[in-house]
RNA sequence: GGGCCUAUAGCUCAGUUGGCUAGAGCGCGCCCCUGAUAAGGGCGAGGUCACAGGUUCGAGUCCUGUUAGGCCCA
């Protein structure tokens, strides 16, 4: 202790021995001369700061225009403009034309609403596919489109027409005037929403052709969508049939579910027995043992009688186990008795277990564990189980209708099948939450009725017309009554012929029609299909068949498990209803002759599809057939059926009707694929490379979308798809609609490059947590990056790349490893954006503007650029490795940064504000990557691994020694055999961030010098054993000197 | 209820075809720098890889089930 006055501490930790007896031996700087030249109390103690800065401004300190902070919100705006003054997209497809295309395509989202965070992950997603490609040197010309018919934009008018008051006047107006009248406010609403979500859309920074958007309320595309539908109808996919759906009968039209208001609402409930047509196959489902004929019991009553036979069964329920004598029902529970005239058959779940029975004197069927509730409501008084059977038992067997002999056929379908009507068939959401566990089933009434009734082979029956009048298939007691009427009668007429087990009112949730408020009912009407298993008229294989197929084989799928997921759905999905009952929407364009004959034949509707691109499909709801009809030529249309040809020769084409009926919405998406790009592109533009949306489009758009090109083309419409997750809260749960902030505030209070940030970094292959304190860190790992950028740009203030000679750097030089470190770096984010993995691009330029640049080499740089002579050889070599790193860097960026990339690079090249030429988005990735790699010496990995080892070491110093500064320090670096010998150990130094570094071959693992007692250059604060005074009074390094101009 | 998917440090995520003493960033703790300064750097602590079984010499990784969550259906 004691040599010297202890160094003034900044903190009142102990202090050791400058030199620790234990390492004085390491502390060594054999050879040196100038150790012992300077006292120890010079040496030691800390330098006055002040004393410092007299060579400050000789220093070649940073120095640049691009601030730290980014001020994103107020200067992303200032980029947008630029974008647009040099025309951006345009100039990109010019200086692109010729060159390889990569076809992409959006999806249109609805024009409904301002965009919320699904969208901008989805428009984010496609922008950095569009931007990357485009950075690849590729053509990648990009439409955004918009969704534009439809019931939601139709539904928001007609509140607001009911709000208004207007829809008096317009209910005065004829149908196709009304209809015209609705349809100009839609367009009006869905033009509003375009450029509302354009706008945000492109605040967004994503670059599209905004100019030229694609709608589907365009009459061109309209057309393509015909032409679409020409295509399928040429296969023979398209088809009319009868399907169930919400209908109003007050208004007379069908209903979506949106247009639905739950209501309570008193009905009747009733419980009815349903007779068994075969008494004793009902018994065999319970195992029943067959009665004994009377003769055989006395003959024979000892053995075959049954032990309880002694008590006769005649009166009063039967012993468990035996077989009643009378004949058993089963018994349904119904809300709508209304519906049971079309009652075609009982649905049982075969899972369940039944009971067969004994209810005050009668029989029937229950699900065993609704016996007590059921029994209950009636009041029943004897309720005996007889015996108990699985449902699937119950499956087939037949039974009588309680008023009805035979089973009825459609008046549209006289010749239905009806030898399937009138058994129990299975169902999988019959529940035991209500009712008896059988269900009544009236395929002409009920989605699920429906289904089965498909399923099973039972005809579409539905005796209601559209007034809400029983048509004359129904008993004649019932023919012309109204529905809601009819239930009282239903329930007398069972009573009266003993079917009522029993009813009461009582009060339910019912759907009700939102604008008349009155109950709607489930009525089938005629749809028009695409049929999914029917053979394509092409080539014989149907639409899923093809779908099958060419999703096993043809499609990409990213991630993988779409593929799966996809052809799960298809081979489930059931044939496409694309008709709906609005205004909104392109019309189907068929025709009725008066006998009711459809004419819809591929050149009819090529032929409205051609009058449509002239006049907008607004023209079906102004003209007459005629008109309509007026580039059709009947005689001459192949596909027109004889008779139907001979019909309409007979008649004048005004005789005709228009199909009141518009096409399903998904239909119009589903044919993006030519209404856009083939539109645009011809050829060139199918199949599309990528379809890119989030995972509940393999049920929509790339389902719809799939179908119709496969009907059209015979061809998927895409050759890969790519689906992302769905936004949740930090919780992993759904995201309410309320939580969180508006895609306008993330904007206000992040700026666009932040969030786009924030995408970049998501898994976006499963579902993505948001919250605000996530923008908040994306924002800071940003700095980061933009920090990295600001550094070397700071350091290239007085460095012209066009005058500097090119020198390229040799492969042991710092500038050689950094060079190579960049060129790996940009051939592994090349590859990560060509499979559309975002998230590895940008955790890899995180991860090397973090660690490759700003821990190591631009620490280990930082000395040279400021210290060395300005224009010395070393330091202009450097400046030419970080001109092409924040080049580089500039580039990688751009696709996830637009604003920042460009700023950054504008700064680069000391463009002028008003310079609308220099733009990086012109530009394509650093060429390095696809070139020749500089190749960096082969022992850098070595030297690395030193590094971090020295590091180490110099940590334990500063416990172990008391060295608290590194420039305190020297390193020893183990040199075996020499290998090392290439290297500059002023590099090596600088990496370390210590004063000096030096080789030795014997050494093992990196020591640690103390060079506290060595003078320190004034001017570089480092002990490099070269400081000495010199000419003007300073203790300089050679090097420092050199730079100053002083002996 | 069915199909597809997810579950790894406090947080966000890596962990290739089973072979690791399970990694990174942020955050946290200690420290350095004050010539990137509303910046930069070093070191460190922190995990029974959702749970329970199974296959294997060996499982975060494969199989089965459970729990929690998401999308699409019913």
């Amino acid at each position: 202790m004691g040599c010297g006055p202890p160094p003034p501490r900044r903190r009142g930790h102990h202090r050791r021995y400058p030199v620790h007896p234990n390492t004085r031996q390491t502390a060594q700087w054999t050879g040196d001369p100038v150790q012992r030249a300077i006292p120890m109390s010079d040496a030691t103690a800390k330098p006055e700061k002040k004393a410092a800065s007299r060579y400050k401004d000789t220093l070649n300190l940073p120095k640049t225009t691009f601030a730290m902070k980014a001020n994103l919100v107020q200067n992303e705006p200032g980029s947008m403009k630029r974008w647009e003054q040099m025309g951006l997209y345009e100039r990109l497809r010019r200086e692109r034309s010729g060159r390889e295309m990569f076809v992409f395509h959006d999806g249109p989202p609805y024009a409904n609403g301002s965009i919320h965070l699904g969208h901008v992950l989805n428009k984010t997603l496609k922008d950095f596919v569009v931007r990357s490609r485009s950075m690849l040197g590729l053509d990648v010309p990009y439409v955004p489109g918009w969704d534009c018919h439809g019931l939601p934009i139709e539904h928001k008018v007609m509140t607001g027409l009911v709000e208004t008051g207007k829809i008096k006047k317009l209910a005065e107006l004829g149908e196709d005037a009304r209809k015209g009248a609705i349809r100009r406010e839609c367009k009006a609403y869905a033009e509003k929403f375009v450029k509302l979500q354009a706008g945000e859309m492109q605040r967004l920074l994503t670059l599209a052709d905004y100019e030229h958007p694609y709608l589907t309320m365009n009459p061109e595309f309209e057309g393509a969508v015909l032409e679409t539908l020409a295509g399928l109808v040429e296969q023979g996919l398209v088809y009319r049939a009868l399907k169930p759906v919400h209908w109003s009968i007050a208004n007379e039209t069908a209903l979506a579910e949106a247009e639905l208001e739950y209501m309570d609402r008193e009905d009747l409930s009733v419980y009815v027995d349903f007779e068994a047509a075969d008494a004793e196959a009902v018994y065999d489902a319970f195992d029943l043992p067959p009665r004994v004929p009377e003769e055989e019991i006395e003959e024979d009553h000892d053995e075959n009688a049954p032990p309880d036979a002694a008590d006769p069964p005649s009166r009063g329920a039967p012993p468990a186990g035996v077989r009643p004598d009378q004949r058993p029902s089963f018994m349904i529970w119904t809300t709508t008795p209304w519906t049971l005239p079309a009652n075609l058959a009982i649905a049982a779940n075969p899972r369940f277990e039944y009971a067969l029975v004994w209810v005050d004197g009668n029989v029937t069927v229950i699900a065993s564990e609704l016996v007590a509730q059921v029994t209950k409501l009636a009041k029943a008084e004897e309720v005996r189980v007889i015996a108990t059977t699985p449902g699937a038992r119950l499956l087939g067997l037949r039974y009588h209708h309680p008023f009805i002999e035979k089973a009825p056929r459609p008046l549209q379908d006289p010749e239905a099948d009806t030898s399937r009507c009138y058994t129990l068939v299975d169902a999988d959401y019959v529940t035991l939450e209500d009712g008896t566990g059988l269900v009544h089933t009236a395929p002409g009434h009920g989605a699920e009725d429906f289904a089965t009734g498909k399923r099973v082979g039972l005809p579409v029956y539905c005796p209601v017309l559209h007034d809400g009048a029983y048509d004359s298939t129904v008993p004649e007691w019932l023919r012309g009554m109204n529905i809601w009427d009819a239930n009282q009668k239903v329930a007398d007429h069972l009573r009266d012929s003993g079917h009522l087990f029993s009813s009461h009112r009582f009060t339910h949730s019912y759907p009700h029609d939102w604008r008349s408020k009155t109950p709607v009912v489930f009525r089938c009407t005629e749809q028009w299909f695409v049929a999914v298993d029917t053979p394509t008229r092409r080539e014989g294989r149907s639409l899923r068949q093809l779908a099958l197929d060419t999703t096993a084989t043809d499609v990409e799928f990213v991630p993988a498990w779409g593929r799966n997921r996809m052809r799960g759905m298809l081979e489930s999905r059931p044939d496409w209803c694309i008709s709906r009952q609005r205004s909104w929407g392109l019309p189907i364009p068929a025709f009725f002759l008066p006998d009711g004959q459809c004419l819809m034949t591929p050149s009819s509707v090529r032929a409205v599809a051609k009058l449509v691109r002239e006049q907008g499909s607004d023209a079906w709801f102004r003209s007459g057939p005629a008109e309509l009809l007026k580039h059709y030529d009947a005689e001459g249309d192949p596909d027109l059926p004889p008779a139907l040809k001979a019909a309409i020769r007979g008649l004048t084409l005004a005789a005709l009707t228009k199909s009141p009926d518009i096409l399903d919405v998904w239909f119009e998406s589903g044919s993006t694929w030519n209404g856009c790009m083939r539109e645009r592109l011809g050829e060139a533009g199918f199949p599309v490379e990528l379809y890119l949306e989030g995972s509940d489009q393999h049920r929509g758009w790339f389902q719809s979308s799939l179908l119709a090109s496969l009907g059209a083309m015979g061809r998927p419409p895409f050759k890969a798809i790519l689906t992302h997750g769905f936004m949740v809260d930090k919780d992993g749960k759904k995201l309410s609609k309320s939580a969180g902030h508006t895609v306008e505030d993330l904007f206000k209070l992040f700026g666009a490059d932040v969030v786009r940030w924030w995408c970049a970094s998501l898994a976006y292959e499963q579902d993505m947590k948001v919250d605000d304190e996530f923008f908040t860190l994306a924002g800071e790992s940003y700095r980061k990056v933009r920090n990295t950028l600001r550094f070397m740009l700071s350091n290239l203030d007085d460095f012209d790349p066009e005058h500097a000679a090119q020198v390229a750097p040799a492969p042991e030089s710092i500038d050689g490893w950094v060079l190579a470190e960049f060129a790996s770096l940009g051939a592994r984010v090349i590859a990560a954006f060509q499979r559309y993995d975002f998230k590895a691009a940008q955790q890899t330029i995180y991860d090397f503007c973090n660690d490759t640049l700003s821990a190591t080499y631009l620490a280990a740089v930082k000395d040279r650029l400021y210290c060395d002579k300005t224009d010395s050889a070393r330091r202009r070599r450097c400046q030419h490795a970080l001109w092409t790193l924040t080049d580089g860097l500039c580039r990688l960026v751009a696709p996830f940064l637009p604003h920042t990339a460009d700023e950054a690079w504008r700064a680069l090249w000391k463009a002028p504000a008003d310079d609308t030429e220099r733009c990086i988005h012109t530009q394509t990735f650093p060429a390095s990557a696809g070139a020749a790699l500089p190749r960096a010496h082969e022992h850098w990995p070595r030297v690395m691994l030193l590094r971090d080892q020295a590091l180490l070491a110099i940590e334990k110093s500063k416990s172990d020694l008391g060295i608290e500064n590194p420039l305190d320090a020297g390193v020893v670096l183990p040199n075996p055999y020499g290998l090392l010998d290439a290297f500059d150990t002023r590099d090596l130094a600088d990496l370390l961030g210590v004063s000096r570094a030096q080789f030795d071959r014997d050494a093992t693992e990196p020591r640690v010098l103390d060079l506290r007692n060595q003078p320190r250059c004034e001017r570089s604060w480092k002990r490099d054993g070269t400081v000495r005074e010199r000419s003007d009074g300073g203790l300089l390094s050679d090097r420092d000197a050199e730079a100053v101009g002083v002996a």
